[in-house]
DNA sequence: ATGACGTTTGACCTTCCGGTCAAATACACG
DNA sequence: CGTGTATTTGACCGGAAGGTCAAACGTCAT
């Protein structure tokens, strides 16, 4: 394989599936016990793959992390980016909660992977936050502003909208143990959110009744 | 010290000084790093102690962070509890949202700690969830419904509602650092959110207006 | 079929880590 | 002061974990 980086040879077939495989096989790792909770081996046995070979693909068990972790961010924020500026505001956020929800229940490991990284102080991320993330993120509160300005929806804090979705959301991915254990069985936790938070945006988001 | 357990001869005053320090140092690493990224020569040098000095007041990293959990249960659900039947609903819940956000503010390591448990699938305290938490949850989701049946607060499906609060005021201590980040300097997150959930909430708990 | 390159592996190295132990040092109290 | 108990520590142990390496084995294009 020889200097894969800068000779930039194309993935041969067994190299796309091998990659494929340990990256999944990481997630799940990663997004039970953590980074430093996972290890190699592990890895490597859920892959199928002897520890050695694993280290064929990847140089080591950061660039994996680091991989998956560049790869979440995107997936992650693209609910946001397609929040429309012509459409019709409520309707909008509401369809960027639905998105966001069902990013939670399809993908709770991504989720909890990246609660994971942000909970230990975001080491590997920050960077990325303070950047991309916050540049979009101010981009769509100030289109909230104009929103609320317009009196097309409340007036709220838009960073704080935000915040309020995200965290509304991903609690259902990130703390499903406790939430099926306080709900007990018999319970079908995102279809109750669902309507849950339908309602809730519903209301909050309802512009005030202008007197004038 | 021999045979503290079964003896149960009272803490000496050094004992009970160490054995704070201890957790104090416990708290600020496994909160930091997690279970498996915190070293014991970690909490140790935290806590200004030899390695196998703080093992002679706790039998092992295991029993520091078991112990650390079962202190931090109480003090989660304290405001829960408080939520008090005879009291004036809505105002009821809007300190229990206030409560709930302080603690995130003066208490973001137990928090944070709390959050990476149940990430991990909350493997040493599923328990506690199944039975005193989902006790006290079913006790107090009852007195909600109450509520919303009497008409003194939106029908709103109780067990969400509470899940809500949680998901909103430890977003801000568990994501502390993305919501500084995407917020930028010059702001106080959490006086911030004071207002944002006490605005959000009232919206949230309005009683509907009944037609007839 | 063969040579070149891609893939796989067993054995091994080093470091880290949780935990132990015996011996030394402080402390309290009669 | 002296003695029994509490506290502290340096040295050590065994296992786990990340990563390396040389050699063996496949694959594929000519």
């Amino acid at each position: 394989m020889q200097d894969r980086q800068t000779a930039e040879r194309p993935l041969t077939r067994i190299q796309r599936k091998n990659r494929q495989t340990i990256l999944e096989a990481a997630l799940d790792a990663f997004s039970s016990y953590g980074f430093r909770g996972t290890t190699v081996d592990q890895i490597a046995e859920l892959a199928g793959l002897s520890k050695p070979n694993l280290l064929y693909y990847f140089p080591s068990k950061e660039a994996i992390h680091a991989e998956l972790l560049s790869m979440l961010l995107d997936t992650w924020l693209d609910p946001l980016r397609a929040l429309d500026p012509e459409g019709e505001p409520v309707a909008e956020i509401l369809g960027y909660v639905r998105r966001k929800l069902e990013l939670s229940r399809d993908y709770p490991r991504e989720s909890r992977l990246f609660a994971n990284e942000i909970l230990q102080g975001a080491p590997r991320i920050m960077e990325a936050l303070e950047g991309e993330l916050k540049a979009l993120v101010d981009e769509k509160a100030a289109l909230l502003a104009d929103w609320a300005a317009a009196g097309r929806i409340a007036d709220l804090p838009p960073h704080h909208l935000i915040f309020s979705i995200w965290a509304l959301t991903q609690h259902y991915a990130d703390f499903d143990v406790q939430v099926r254990a306080v709900l007990g069985p018999g319970h079908d936790p995102y279809a109750e959110a669902q309507g849950f938070l339908d309602t809730l945006f519903g209301k909050l988001l309802a512009p005030d009744q202008r007197n004038g």
